[in-house]
DNA sequence: AGGAACTTTAA
DNA sequence: TAAAGTTCC
């Protein structure tokens, strides 16, 4: 699966491997004698590195998709970074809240129309959705009917890089809602609005057919999404509808937790730590939004319409191919009741262990619930209260080992969503810690190709992305190793492989995607200083110590006998990778340990992280 | 949510 | 001499 690439101009490539003589014309001074020679199939030397100020840096990134100058024309400068950090532009997500406290008493006084309508986005389910639920409270309040609805854009899936596996995932689980909606005679209106700017016009145009003056739906903490509600919600009111967004996708509202000084947290623990704190002292948090009670009867026929329409298929520029569509289909059963069926089973049977075997990824040890978090088939609240009903203790961070490692980790989730509505550059291309724009990148499109299709001669790296191609998911700690791998070893633009995982992943998230991708080009919040540099053989000895993840998802390695696994051709198995048609190491690991913390410092202007 | 180089300690 | 701990990157 080659990168795809916008532009048609090519950077020069390295050509066939030089192998040896490339290794020794860089290397010529290393003499520690390796046991079996080393052979690498590229050279590592920059080719296509511009710095901050080359005019060339910007066309890059228009070229390798990193940026998306046709969505988003305007340059986002480091100048203006500051700005934000410096609180003199408004956020987006304070805009939103402004535009909602603005116009609070006004909406308030509007009387409950001939329905109400909750707008479905990324929360694909009846149970535990607060605006679904405030929705159908409303149109109880007057005996009127609820009407659901979901918009689809192929735009927008294009502004945002959404995966056709997950458009798929969510066609599949629209017909699971439906049927659900039919049961209580709610309808579910599904539409195709091409250009997504049209799409708030389209819903408007709807609810004043249906006679609707409310319209529900939950936060997004994307700027697009955030712009879009704030504007929402004064356009409505013009029109005199209530628009109604509120906050649920997050266990924990972004702006509810700062620091002593008032600040945003920018660490994970002191974070972490403020985020248990609030649910201790606020438990009706994690409380549970009642499922949408039934229609009065009239609706059946007064929409009969709309219950008699169907889902859509994937727009054109979405569609998979017939086999991928069956793979995908049984790899990932939709809807709400698959999440919470998967949710419980890891509850009673594999979360006791999570702690010491969330990190194996042959293991089969972790929930594998991200698509139904992302889609919100399962709303994390339910998920965190649900571990916590599990458990020996009322509080988060106590009792069994397992649970409270894990809701650590959905926790992340939250986290990253707090960062993202207060540091809202991040949806704009630019890193947490912007000044990182001044490292320069490699664009190399073989390097980038090979680590694409999974060839780099690294297993657990191979591995671990052809399980993303078979699965459209990959375990977490392979998503740091691969990640690491591009941004530190090939020092590819990180954004590269950003858009790769968006791409291919059918849980792909922007905020927890981002947030990890920042993570590893040590680039983001929490960071790890940028010297920590992963060394693919010691993880892959660390975390799949038997090689059984490797031989899972590299057959042609599956006959390579103990620890040569981790690194056939260093390893005495060079003769039978080579026969199995498996690559030699791409690079030196060493030689792209000491050019990234070079270029790191060099970008930084500094000899510290 | 590291790793390499170096130092100390236990066998 | 190897494992365990420490420090620095």
């Amino acid at each position: 699966m080659p990168p795809k690439r916008k532009a048609t101009s090519q950077t020069p490539s390295e050509g066939p491997a030089t192998k040896k003589t490339a290794f020794e014309a860089l290397q010529p001074s290393v003499k520690t004698e390796p046991k079996t020679e080393p052979e690498f199939e590229t050279k590592i030397k920059s080719e296509n590195a511009p710095d901050y100020e080359d005019p060339n840096r910007e066309r890059l990134e228009e070229e390798y998709g990193v940026i998306q100058r046709d969505f988003y024309p305007a340059e986002m400068s480091n100048e203006r970074c500051a700005q934000y950090n410096a609180n003199e532009i408004p956020r987006p997500i304070e805009v939103l809240t402004q535009a909602v406290q603005k116009t609070a008493f006004a909406r308030k006084k509007i009387e409950v129309g001939d329905a109400v309508v909750h707008w479905f986005k990324r929360d694909l389910r009846t149970k535990d959705n607060r605006a679904l639920h405030l929705a159908s409270e409303k149109a109880k309040s007057k005996g009127v009917p609820l009407i659901c609805l979901f918009i689809v854009s192929p735009q927008d899936y294009r502004a945002h890089l959404t995966a056709a596996v997950r458009v798929d995932f969510e066609l599949r689980t629209l017909r699971v809602l439906k049927d659900d909606l039919a049961a209580k005679d709610i309808p579910l209106h599904v539409e195709t609005v091409e250009v997504r700017k049209k799409a708030p016009g389209r819903i408007i145009e709807l609810c004043q057919s249906w006679g609707a003056k409310h319209i529900f739906c939950n936060i997004e903490y994307e700027v697009d999404e955030l712009r879009r509600e704030a504007k929402m919600t004064n356009t409505c009111l013009e029109k005199g509808i209530d628009f109604h967004a509120v906050h649920d996708d997050v266990v924990v509202p972004p702006g509810n937790l700062t620091t002593g000084q008032g600040k945003q947290y920018s660490v994970y623990t002191p974070w972490y730590k403020a985020w248990v704190r609030h649910l201790h002292e606020n438990p009706t948090m994690l409380d549970e939004f009642a499922a949408p009670e039934q229609n009065p009867p009239s609706a059946r026929e007064k929409y009969a319409d709309i219950f008699k329409t169907t889902i859509p298929p994937a727009p054109e520029n979405k569609k998979l191919s017939d086999e991928e569509r069956e793979r995908f289909k049984s790899l990932w059963p939709p809807g709400e009741h698959e999440a919470l069926d998967r949710l419980n089973k890891f509850l009673e049977k594999k979360i006791n262990k999570y702690k010491d075997a969330r990190n194996i990824p042959s293991a089969n040890s972790t929930g594998v619930i991200s698509v139904h978090l992302s889609t919100g088939t399962l709303a994390a609240r339910t998920a965190i209260r649900s571990a916590r009903n599990v458990n020996t203790s009322d509080k988060l961070d106590a009792g069994n080992e397992g649970i409270k490692t894990w809701i650590s980790e959905v926790a992340w989730r939250d986290f990253y969503k707090h960062v993202l509505a207060h540091w809202p550059y991040v949806c704009m291309s630019k890193p947490f810690k912007y000044e990182y724009t001044k490292v320069r990148w490699e664009y190399n499109d073989e390097h980038f190709a090979r680590w694409c299709e999974g060839r780099t001669g690294f297993p657990i790296v191979d591995a671990a992305v052809r399980q993303m191609h078979s699965m459209a998911y990959m375990h977490n700690r392979c998503r740091m190793i691969v990640a690491s791998f591009l941004a530190k070893d090939l020092l590819l633009d990180w954004r590269m492989g950003e858009r790769y995982f968006m791409e291919h992943l059918i849980d792909g998230d922007f905020a927890s995607n981002n947030g990890g991708w920042g993570f590893s080009a040590s680039t983001g919040v929490d960071p790890q200083p940028y010297f920590r540099i992963f060394n693919p053989l010691l993880q892959s000895e660390k975390f799949d110590e038997q090689g059984d993840y490797i031989r899972k998802w590299l057959p042609e390695l599956k006959d390579i006998k103990g620890k040569a696994i981790h690194d056939p051709y260093g390893r005495g198995a060079g003769k039978q990778a080579e026969k199995a048609g498996y690559p030699k190491p791409m690079v030196d690991h060493k030689v792209c340990r000491d050019r990234c913390l070079a270029r790191y410092k060099e970008g930084l202007g500094r000899t510290t992280a």
